[in-house]
DNA sequence: CCGCTTTACTAAAGCGGTTTAGAGGCGATC
DNA sequence: GATCGCCTCTAAACCGCTTTAGTAAAGCGG
């Protein structure tokens, strides 16, 4: 608990030790068939008695690799752990890290600035989570000669991008409510986040699903609040929602957390879901299926995601090139939270 | 693309498209108050140029100090992740990192063992979770002289713990269930991780809490089966409590994720929670609150914790002494899945 | 017993920064 | 006009490791 400044001990430490060079024992641990047997032993075990281990970072330096994977975080971690998305996203990174022996580093802006944090950040490649392709960030990036990998972004010429096909999947939530006689729908956006002033790639594609069913439909234009991804900022807009002179009947929301938020606002405020409300969110999280009701929501495979994006940011890492794959599969899972529209059902009685 | 392998920029680079020494353009960004007007605004401005960043490594090396702040962490990260428990610590320990900026660093055990992930994690100290305080991986660290606090581990006379009062929770929580008259307990347990193969400190902690109040109110004793924490190992619990001789009434589950697998094993078996069964779990998710019924549940500060331990670490990290800390308050949360046993129901009416 | 390859090991040169000690120029002081 | 101190700037050492090039000794066939 006294925090005494042991100093470190070198690789020259044990060499001396040893009575050997550096070099015998750097070769001790990376190409031990170059040393006698006996050699071999003793330096390894001299090691082990002095607690020797070496300088990653005079390691990485050497080395030109420091063994990391970096994540790039669009917001404040307290914020983006708050969603359960990142951590089935850091599930299917973390698999396929640990499979290659990589360490994670998540770097948020620091002082204010993704590209503050950036140059603190010794890793091998990036993964970029939702941060627009001609981001200022991935230009210092690509300066420096660091492989990156977009997840939620936009097309781009320059880096493999890994998505889910969210327009498709919002069409299909949209469809869904369309097809239950619904008409009055809102929808719940996406918030941008700091280097997105306007809206998200991803808030984008599932708007344009959305709208494209409801025009298809040719239903009347949907209200459109947007709220951050959490419980209490769905529950918020759905307060907003409430006095707004349209009252939806149903509400498309862009994620799950929003989703549930609605849900219990709802059933605060006297609503039964999905009786007089209906709610559809978005991603799926396991947590979707516990709720009450269980939510109907878009289905995508985020740990998937997180897998694939990650094989791609190894592969560059080891020189390879790569291309985008192609967005993976969305689709509608129906549970509880929504059924027919008033009207329709009493219409049919 | 491409992966073309851009040079990176160096510093000597810059210095010769200056026209000035190493030194300046260090001092261009570390101490400008040494440079000229003038040469300072040029190299500054070439430097954005040629688009240069410090290499992380090189500068790790040479001040002794990476940025980083590291997380022990003793599973594979697609379990640990599985459970929004890391969620909730990492927003506590993510604030305190970027209020210092700091980026942080995922280290779960590489190639089988947490040693060999260490030696590659270029940090300035490290957040242990749930390790014993006399793992060898600890000794590694002290050995290097690494600061690192723990969280969720035994007292240790050489770090500095951060726990909660979890005897105290779960004595709650057990006598909470045995007021309500039931007295056929069935107890859900924690894991072992890969380093302690009898029980965690946590899990003995809670264990013996639970024992406490059976044991203090003349109770039978509770049935024990051990359980990940996921919701699908709760499910998998229940039904072996269910084949056990003893049907309990009551389960007492260590985490939240394995009471909400309980609830809705118990519901797809035809059971009533709280009717038939009553559940406590631990931990007070989020999303216990969203549950159906809503989860009764020992609340522990997770946020707070996260947020406590890496204060405790930076200011270690600066060469303060640390204390450990009390341990903080967990209260049991009273909703909707625990009630009165059949028996006293029935012997009331 | 000589030249040739192997084997076992080492000196020294990086990797890319920071930092210490000091050099040179210039105005102020006496 | 010599001396001092300050302001800029630089050379070189250092951080702790890997790796290249090379040396000395041992093995070996002839």
């Amino acid at each position: 608990m006294t925090g005494t400044p042991v100093s470190r001990v070198t690789i020259a430490d044990v060499a001396i030790a040893a009575g050997v060079s550096k070099t015998a024992v750097s070769f001790a641990f990376n190409n031990p068939e170059n040393l006698g047997q006996a050699t071999l032993e003793r330096v390894l075990r001299v090691a082990r008695d002095l607690g020797y281990a070496p300088h990653p970072a005079a390691r990485a330096l050497s080395m030109r690799r420091s063994g990391t994977m970096g994540v790039l975080i669009p917001q404040r971690l307290s914020t983006v752990f708050a969603n359960p998305f990142l951590s089935e996203l850091m599930q299917g990174l973390g698999e396929q890290c640990e499979e290659h022996d990589l360490t994670l580093l998540l770097v948020p802006p620091l002082d204010g600035s993704l590209e503050s944090a950036i140059r603190q950040a010794s890793v091998d490649g990036f993964i970029s989570l939702g941060l627009s392709p001609d981001d200022k960030a991935l230009r210092l990036l690509d300066r420096n000669g660091i492989p990156t990998v977009l997840v939620d972004s936009d097309p781009s010429p320059e880096h493999p991008v890994v998505n889910v096909d969210d327009r498709g999947g919002a069409e299909e939530a949209a469809r869904h409510l369309l097809e239950l006689g619904h008409t009055q729908l809102a929808i719940i956006v996406l918030p941008p986040t700091r280097s997105q002033l306007e809206t998200t790639p991803t808030a984008a594609r599932r708007m344009a699903g959305y709208e494209a069913a409801i025009a298809g439909a040719g239903a009347p234009a949907p209200e459109c609040v947007t709220a951050g991804i959490s419980v209490e900022a769905g529950a918020r807009a759905f307060h907003q929602l409430r006095e707004g002179v349209r009252r939806p009947t149903a509400v498309l929301a862009m994620s799950d957390m929003a989703a549930i938020g609605v849900m219990s606002a709802a059933r605060a405020s006297g609503l039964r879901v999905p009786a007089d409300l209906s709610v559809v969110g978005f991603d799926d999280l396991p947590m979707a299926a516990w709720t009450y009701p269980p939510l109907t929501t878009v289905h995508q495979p985020i740990v998937e995601k997180g897998r694939l994006a990650a094989r791609l940011l190894i592969d560059r890492m080891n020189g390879r090139k790569v291309e985008s794959p192609q967005p993976l599969a969305t689709s509608l899972v129906v549970r509880g939270s929504t059924s027919k529209a008033k009207e329709v059902v009493s219409r049919q009685t």
